[in-house]
DNA sequence: GCCAACGTTGGC
DNA sequence: GCCAACGTTGGC
């Protein structure tokens, strides 16, 4: 069993959104860095705890918890010609993108940014690296452990 | 809107 | 295979 933080645009996918999605469950779509791509293909299992996180928006923060719950599999925007995530490179029988389905364990007060930094324990989660920009990040089990507590 | 940091692209 | 140019991310 694996942690993950996974960054969501609440412009794009809120967790309000998500807690009113269809089977609270909705694909991880729109992945287009290899090293996130891996990490849904070749680490996610179904039941893996991750942190649902908002970015890029006023508040960004942990916003709730949520696991796998579908393993990974070609992301259907990479063949959508009118997509914007479409990719003229991919195809039905060579997809270069993937992803995994991801469903509401619950919705958290919201855990802001400012707060993590400020946990010392914290201090070395991947989103506080300086520079980091990856959308998907492995979580240690003691951060993880760590911010279930306060939240 | 700014800008630092980083990933990707493509010419050579 | 190098690396400059470009595009994107994401906090502020």
């Amino acid at each position: 069993m694996r942690y993950w933080l996974m960054k969501s645009e609440p412009s794009d996918v809120s967790i309000d959104d998500l807690v009113s999605m269809p089977d609270q469950s909705v694909a991880w779509y729109g992945i287009r860095n290899y090293q996130a791509r891996n990490f849904m293909r070749d680490q996610m299992q179904v039941g893996d705890k991750v942190l649902f996180y908002h970015s890029s928006c006023a508040e960004p923060g942990i916003a709730g918890l949520a696991e796998v719950s579908r393993l990974a599999y070609p992301d259907e925007t990479q063949f959508d010609t009118g997509n914007k995530y479409f990719d003229p490179k991919a195809t039905r029988e060579t997809p270069r993108w993937m992803n995994v389905d991801v469903r509401l364990v619950r919705k958290t007060r919201l855990m802001p940014l400012r707060e993590i930094r400020a946990t010392p324990k914290l201090a070395n989660m991947r989103i506080l690296q300086k520079g980091n920009r990856l959308s998907i990040t492995p979580v240690d089990p003691r951060e993880y452990a760590t911010i279930l507590s306060v939240l």
